[in-house]
RNA sequence: GUGGGCGUAGCUCAACUGGUAGAGCUCCAGGUUGUGGUCUUGGUGGUUGGGGGUUCAAGUCCCCUCGCUCACCCCA
């Protein structure tokens, strides 16, 4: 027999048992959550039509989607020498394509279904998701998204009880130093305008102004420079850049500088009636900060937008969202209002892992029970089914071997208790208890053992 | 798409300037035929990622190729 040598695509991942109860730990944190604040689940289909992913993500985004090869093409028939396969279309060979973030799936339904959702909507969302990008430190081909978006509202209230849903979430997970890096695109927008850029050159702006914590400020200038921006605008949008304070020393810089601009103006009213929100929400105002180099990405952000990061490890941001006023509208033609956030809870798992925050759970099952002989097998399985009836996570070992076997698998799979029924104890209607940890072992009457295990397997 | 690093047993890795492929862990069996975790003895396990070249001789040098990985771009 000659084995295929085993693999996976690039950028996937096996989750053995183990890292499942992590995962899980993280994912019923999450979920526990948002239900706590009234989000509603919600589950997309694993493809989307290609109209509806593409022109959604920016041109860097719109290479990352994973192509669906249509069938029936013909193409399988380029094989053949003789055939040649002409295209004339690019819908011709894919019209499909993997879910590339949570987002616009939910745009495509809330358009689908406005009549039957009742505004404002939120809802919660937990599937992979896929990009065909190169893999690394952090990053994967295919990854879970965690997103909780309200659809529906203007108000910065929604805005502001994402952030202190992420504050809750990861205090709750046992974050400690981390910190919400917020910014707003208008204001953003209006900066830019002040400083005279416009068109092409604000969207490559952004670019460079978002490489800010990689390479600093003189890295920002010479990006800047790089990307022909005339040397009044870089001096003009630095001198406002530049300006670090508390929120409101902030504000009130950026009023005083370039107040006059409208965008300038809205973005500060935003990004202030979200910090008093947040207030009365009961977050703690140090997990957030006025960062104006936050841009996240260049898709379709219109308003407030946010993102939570740790110091150590080096790693991108744990969690990130904002406001998307127009995205809905692509779909619906009337314009439907959006905010949400995303939990990139891959990196929130690896984060953890590399931070030592979980208790390591092995499995679940707290009792095992051994199988002495072909004889007693009836005695083995009631006794488990007894003990299960009784809430107590049991399994019975599937084969009548050595109890060394029995005890070994038990010791290795880290099951605190295993029962141990022969002829002894059959003959007086008793079994044998063994606690793995300490090794004491007491024969009791069935109804005590179980008594016994349920007071001290549980909690 | 661009650039670096690395591919040897299931896993982690050795093998001096080319000279008979090895160790630890895992796994299996015994020491202990009703008892694990420690200890001890033995055993299984390899086309050195693949192909070609140089050489008396290649894991080692050269070329090609595949794969993994890290960084850039971009992003969770």
């Amino acid at each position: 027999m000659s084995a295929i040598k085993p693999s996976i695509p690039k950028g996937t991942r096996d989750f053995l048992p183990e890292k499942m109860y992590k995962r899980q730990q993280v994912i019923g944190t999450i979920k526990d959550t948002f239900e706590k604040y009234g989000y509603a689940p919600l589950e997309t289909p694993s493809i989307e039509k290609l109209k509806v992913l593409s022109g959604k993500y920016g041109d860097e985004g719109e290479k990352l989607l994973f192509k669906v090869l249509k069938r029936g093409t013909g193409l399988e028939n380029l094989l053949k020498e003789e055939n040649e396969f002409v295209v004339s279309e690019y819908d011709q060979l894919v019209e499909e394509a993997l879910r590339y973030d949570l987002t616009v799936p939910l745009s495509r339904v809330v358009a689908m279904y406005q009549n039957e959702l009742t505004m404002p909507f939120k809802r919660y969302q937990i599937q992979p998701v896929w990009r065909a990008d190169r893999p690394q430190k952090g990053r994967y081909r295919e990854f879970y998204q965690c997103d909780i978006d309200t659809v529906g509202t203007e108000s910065m209230l929604a805005d502001a009880e994402s952030l202190a849903i992420v504050d809750e979430i990861l205090r709750k997970l046992g974050f400690t130093k981390f910190v919400i890096r917020l910014n707003n695109r208008k204001l953003l927008n209006g900066i830019l305008e002040y400083s005279e850029i416009s068109g092409d050159q604000s969207v490559s702006a952004m670019i460079a102004i978002d490489k800010m914590d990689k390479i600093g400020l003189d890295g920002v200038r010479k990006e800047l420079e790089g990307r022909s921006i005339s040397a009044q605008s870089i001096s003009k949008l630095l001198s406002v850049m530049e300006f670090t304070g508390t929120s409101e020393e902030t504000f009130s810089f950026l009023s005083k500088t370039c107040g006059a601009n409208v965008s300038v103006q809205t973005g500060i009213s935003e990004l202030d009636e979200i910090a008093n929100y947040t207030e009365s929400l009961g977050m703690p105002q140090d997990s957030y900060k006025i960062d104006l180099y936050l841009v996240r990405g260049l898709g379709y952000y219109t308003g407030p937008i946010y993102e939570s990061v740790v110091e150590e490890p080096k790693i991108g941001s744990l969690t990130g969202g904002g406001r998307y006023d127009k995205l809905i509208g692509m779909f619906s033609g009337n314009d439907i209002p959006a905010t949400g956030t995303a939990f990139g809870i891959e990196r929130i798992i690896d984060v953890m892992e590399q931070l030592e925050m979980f208790e390591d759970i092995k499995t679940k099952t707290k009792v095992l029970v051994t199988i002495f002989d072909g004889d007693s097998i009836a005695d083995s399985l009631a006794f488990a089914a007894e003990l299960r009836k009784a809430g107590i996570a049991t399994e019975c070992f599937p084969e009548a071997v050595k109890m060394k076997k029995q005890l070994s698998y038990t010791n290795k799979k880290g099951i605190p208790f295993c029962i141990l029924i022969g002829p002894d104890e059959i003959a007086k209607h008793e079994v044998s208890v063994k606690s793995m940890d300490s090794g004491e072992q007491t024969t009791l009457s069935r109804s005590d053992a179980v008594s016994f295990l349920l007071k001290n397997s549980m909690g």
